[in-house]
DNA sequence: ATCTGTGCAAAATGTTTGCACCACA
DNA sequence: TGTGGTGCAAACATTTTGCACAGAT
């Protein structure tokens, strides 16, 4: 659901693309697009007009229509195809770009991004040098709830909410990653100037980790059934693994209980690969509450490296005098 | 486009619906069902009405439009969603399922299918647990003629025979990798005996991938365009070499002078692999021309390594008396 | 002879437009 | 005060159905 504030912000963007057409705000647009905003879920013209007259009956279908045009064109709403026979109108601002998987038995949405599924299509649209405008891919099938006959309350949840929900979990997991391998790395080193460098950062990591734990509770405490909402990001945590060496790897990488230099330059090395890789993964996204998140902890993970490299450059100077 | 026989098959299958359902074939159903089997592409109703009148000028769209709802219903046809605001009809009689790419300036239509992007599609539906029905994928985007400004003749491709057309180039490159294998590893050993049995596998290699060049001059002589055709399926090339190692890796592998035994169990090992990798793809295509390539490659492979095996069965019996 | 098929016309559905009056800037 | 907005009704586009007559088995 959007937030007062998000509704104000996507009016104000409303009347901006009224003003710049000579068009004209009206008590009728303005209750149109405050329904729409404060409605979750794949509107058709008519739900939308339903929803409407509740609030003034004397709107009219054709305003409403109107309205969601407009809506489009100003890229507050997209117009998606369910199937269903009926045009549906989705947000779009600040809203992930998603696919639909949609139970032919109850009408249950689920909406997900893939971004692995994005790419390989990516490079399909590449091959036949076609210059892609836009995608949609409707799944359909039998929910679980229909498929045991127990048809259960469709809960409709705000794909940006579930998108930042997501991409938490993906920031703390890596952010657990990387103090994991700070703490085992700390324990591996005997040499102690290169020991407390490493202990100094996990602590500095553990600080994030917290961070990012403040903002899980605050968008739990938002939305209570957030988590009871599916996956919407499907991310695979396998690719955290070539990044952060996992324990095995530490321990045998330090099995020769590498030098403060070498440790230096192998957290170096990881931390600037995690930058990298969250920087290019947040560049796919809208700008979205998760979008946010990933450059967040990219930005993080960059001024990990910042720190490492000058103390790197420390200990070379150290060693040169 | 199909042929005589093709057509003649489905009517035939279309003539055994209408029995089942003790329906009748009328002059009306058999020149409707006539030319939609013997026109490509995506037809709506109107279009499909246009070309029947052509050779019955007495049949009614209405007549049309249930023909086609019957062609669905039994399985010849399927129906198509471009976005254009119309209902379409494709072909789906033993032709594999695939996805659009739909040029937004010329309406051009390109159909591929790429087995990575359906297996992706499978994980993140079983995630959500949902039994999957069937699933579209449409990319909307400007064609390289439209992008130069230069339209040019869009000509219309039987998905069928472009399949097979993909899938006879990938065996007979599947095929190559196992020659070479042959050849290189006949070349690394220097027992005459087992030098021997490599060749005499990579002459069945040769005949097999003759037998592969035969159809595909076939599959050109029937249609000279067909070359001309995009890609229909997206193979990955490089899992090729993750199944027949690499001149390097032979080379690497065989460094040793392998004795015979060895270097039959890692041929046995690979025919094994690839049988199975073909095998495992075959599974996942509809009945289609490209499947029973496939399949035939997979079985030759199995022969192989039955051969291989019983050589190898030999040499042990030899070297245990 | 019977029962389904056909074509027409009409209905249904969903979207879009023309137009006379209304009201925002 | 005038330009754009609104609601109604009507037009449109496409799909679907009712029905009386035609035709297949």
């Amino acid at each position: 659901m959007n937030t007062d504030q998000e509704v104000a912000e996507q009016l104000a963007l409303f009347s901006d693309y009224l003003k710049r057409n000579s068009l004209k705000m009206t008590r009728q647009r303005e209750v149109i697009v405050d329904s729409f905003l404060r409605t979750n879920g794949h509107l058709s013209i008519d739900e939308l007009h339903q929803l409407v007259k509740q609030k003034d009956s004397t709107v009219g279908f054709t305003t409403v229509f109107r309205t969601l045009k407009a809506l489009t064109d100003c890229g507050l709403a997209r117009e998606t195809d369910l199937q269903d026979g009926r045009t549906r109108f989705e947000h779009i601002y600040n809203r992930p770009h998603h696919h639909h998987i949609v139970c032919v038995a109850c009408n249950r949405t689920i909406e997900f991004l893939s971004p692995e599924l994005e790419q390989l299509q990516e490079l399909i649209v590449a091959k036949y040098q076609f210059e892609s405008v836009r995608h949609q891919l409707q799944i359909f099938g039998v929910c679980p709830d229909c498929q045991n006959q127990r048809p259960s309350p469709q809960d409709v949840f705000d794909s940006d909410a579930v998108f930042a929900r997501d991409a938490l979990k993906i920031a703390m997991e890596a952010e657990r990653s990387g103090l994991n391998f700070y703490l085992a790395a700390a324990e591996h080193i005997s040499h102690p100037s290169g020991k407390a460098t490493f202990l100094r950062i996990a602590e500095e990591e553990k600080k994030h980790l917290h961070d990012l734990e403040y903002e899980w509770i605050e968008l739990l405490k938002k939305d209570k059934n957030i988590l009871k909402a599916p996956v919407f990001l499907h991310f695979d945590y396998e690719s955290l693994k070539k990044i952060f060496p996992t324990r095995d790897e530490i321990r045998k990488r330090l099995e020769g209980d590498l030098d403060e230099e070498q440790a230096l330059r192998l957290a170096m090395e990881m931390e600037l690969e995690s930058h990298r890789f969250f920087r290019d993964y947040a560049e796919k996204f809208n700008d979205t509450r998760g979008k946010a998140i990933f450059l967040k902890f990219a930005a993080e993970e960059e001024d990990h490296y910042r720190t490492i490299q000058k103390e790197y450059d420390r200990v070379m100077q150290r060693s040169v005098h």
